[in-house]
RNA sequence: CGGGGUGUAGCGCAGUUUGGUAGCGCACCUGGUUUGGGACCAGGGGGUCGCAGGUUCGAAUCCUGUCACCCCGACCA
């Protein structure tokens, strides 16, 4: 019996391979992960992995350990499930939502499952890092966390349980904190191409829970992505949507006198603009939404041509906003708000930066079926403070350099974090410095989802047949096909070949027997890189076929050279 | 949490409108013929039709409830 998935005979690997779509999936990386018995749902965002998916996996996770032992982490282990009270030290046990798994032990302490470590970390190092002298330093885990997910969705690309890479970083310096997080910036570069990742940029990102002040995520550039990003590609300027700003062209209108206008029935900005014959950068938007701690509605008004950026909004007002659609009881005329006589008292009002020094501009009357044309923001609006809290479009001018900005779609594969003092401070922990001072250390982390990145790398890598894995990844580099497996000369030369070769390789050997078609079928969907296919017709003179699974590569060999052969593709391949 | 959809064998599906013995293709097992892109012949195993109630002589099918999964939105290191 084999011992090992390092070499594997196919006839014994578990995972059934099927042909058909599976009807729930519809990324690639998931239809070929189901098909090719890479891994099964066990319920709604929670997977295992079968052995080709687990080596994979394995394999990512060793380049991660080796980067980051190369900027000098040292590796830990952190518990999955952790008591409340760290939470509520850090006063996330309250903040976070219904996401964190919160549960009773045995005894009726509150527990939770672990969705990210930060307070274990801090746990961890106040109580050995207690002198300057210890820092800086980093540790890191590679551990699986849970997250109940509202939605769960695509594979193994948004699941409630995954193994992820954290890293945390103590430092006595925000400048020190600084030059590290460059360090880690660039390991990560090198992670994504160590496993095959190509169109990974850094963007600025929203720090959300967190806390923190800079931020910055690794996003896998790919149409399926669930994250938009903002990027120039005349400067260096590239940000998540969420926090993306961009210099919004003014109108150049005239001034005009205030009129109302009667507009039966017409409660939207596209209607509105249409009735009217004027522009809907000539309008005001009202958009209303209500604040998690339910204390009044906020209206935003915003000119018509742009949307509310809710994560911006949710900075400006403090607390999380969420669109309102009940109107009852807020005083408010719906689909006819407007700035001007706002009856104000019982709502946050936030003017979004796009309508500063606009003129011309018509918004609701604040009673059914008007409007008022002719706003001029600054003569008419008694405004205190504009924020920016509009979302950028596609085109608009970049905020650096002036020309177009790009839009895109994203998977986050990685992320990292300036956190300063949040969790330091809040959870108590010191150390003494040089001058037998107390000081409260800063602290980075750093963040990696392996399974996420595993399904990013066949996005990037496959065809219509299945993954074509880089050599980095790849479940196993080599994979013998034996045509006519029948003849004894295929059959000895194929586990002769098998036997030699996972001395130095990880290698599959296809012994079922099987016809061509199922086996080549089989063969792409386990994608590994290099293919070696024997035969009857091949057999008779002595050699054998090398194909590459991408196709560039295809040779007929000599049997006794396949060794070095198989050695020098293996430098060509990705 | 809102909107939509689907639950029948491991996978893909038909059957439900109009109630009457549980079906098909692939996969799986046995034997045989095959073998350069999912080949063929013969035989076989596998289902409380998501679950619970109800109507009925009789329910996959009709009614009520419930659960799960998928998609869109909300949400999200």
């Amino acid at each position: 019996m084999e011992r090992s998935t390092k070499y594997m005979l196919l006839s014994k690997l578990l995972g059934e391979r099927f042909k058909e779509k599976p009807a729930d999936a519809f990324m690639d990386s998931h239809i070929f992960m189901l098909r090719g018995g890479y891994v099964r749902q066990v319920s709604n965002g929670i997977f295992s992995l079968l052995p080709p998916a687990t080596r994979a996996a394995k394999k990512i996770e060793q380049i991660i350990r080796e980067e980051m032992d190369a900027i000098d982490g040292q590796e830990v282990l952190f518990p999955v499930v952790l008591p409340a009270e760290l939470w509520q030290e850090s006063g996330r046990f309250e903040s976070v939502g219904s996401e964190l798994v919160r549960f009773k032990d045995r005894t009726g302490r509150d527990m939770v499952l672990g969705m990210t470590h930060e307070e274990a970390a801090v746990h961890m190092a106040r109580g050995e890092a207690k002198s300057y002298q210890k820092y800086p330093f980093m540790i890191y885990q590679i551990q699986t966390k849970f997250r109940d997910e509202p939605r769960a969705r695509g594979g193994l690309v948004r699941v409630r349980e995954f193994t992820m890479k954290d890293a945390y970083s103590f430092h006595t310096s925000q400048e020190d904190l600084e030059a590290y997080y460059e360090r880690v910036l660039e390991a990560y570069y090198r992670i994504f191409q160590r496993a095959g990742l190509s169109n990974v940029i850094a963007i600025q990102s929203d720090t959300g829970m967190m806390g923190g002040c800079k931020a910055h995520e690794f996003m896998y550039l790919s149409d399926v992505g669930e994250d938009t990003i903002v990027y120039c590609e005349h400067c260096d300027y590239k940000s998540n949507m969420e926090v993306a700003v961009s210099h919004i062209q003014k109108g150049c209108a005239e001034e005009q006198e205030i009129r109302e206008v009667h507009t039966p029935g017409i409660k939207d900005i596209a209607s509105l603009a249409e009735f009217l014959n004027i522009k809907e950068s000539q309008t005001i938007k009202a958009a209303v939404f209500f604040r998690r701690d339910n204390e009044m509605p906020v209206v935003v008004f915003i000119r018509g041509d742009l949307q509310v950026n809710e994560v911006k909004l949710k900075k400006v007002v403090g607390t999380e906003v969420f669109p309102l659609n009940d109107t009852t009881g807020t005083g408010l005329c719906f689909g006819f708000i407007g700035p001007y006589n706002l009856n104000a008292e019982n709502v946050q009002v936030i003017f979004d930066k796009s309508l500063e020094g606009e003129k011309n501009l018509t918004c609701g009357a604040n009673k059914t079926d008007y409007h008022l044309m002719g706003i001029s923001v600054s003569r008419d609006l008694k405004v205190d403070k504009f924020y920016d809290v509009s979302k950028v479009n596609e085109g608009d001018a970049c905020l650096y350099c002036g020309s177009p900005l790009k839009v895109s779609r994203g998977i986050e594969v990685g992320n990292i974090f300036q956190l300063g003092t949040k969790y330091t401070e809040s959870m108590n922990m010191q150390y003494m410095d040089e001058e037998g001072k107390l000081k409260t250390p800063i602290m980075g982390c750093y963040g990696i989802g392996v399974g996420r990145l595993l399904a990013c790398v066949i996005e990037d890598n496959h065809d219509e047949y299945g993954p074509i894995w880089p050599k980095a990844v790849a479940p196993w580099l080599i994979h013998i096909c034996m045509l006519n497996q029948t003849q004894p000369e295929v059959n000895d030369l194929g586990f002769k070949l098998y036997n030699e070769l996972k001395k130095d390789w990880d290698v599959l050997l296809d012994d079922r027997g099987a016809a061509a078609g199922v086996q080549f079928a089989d063969a792409d969907l386990l994608g590994a890189p290099v293919r070696i296919i024997l035969s009857k017709r091949n057999a008779a003179n002595g050699q054998v076929e090398i194909v590459t699974r991408d196709k560039k590569i295809k040779k007929l060999v000599q049997a006794e050279n396949v060794r070095q052969e198989v050695s020098s593709i293996l430098e060509q391949v990705k």
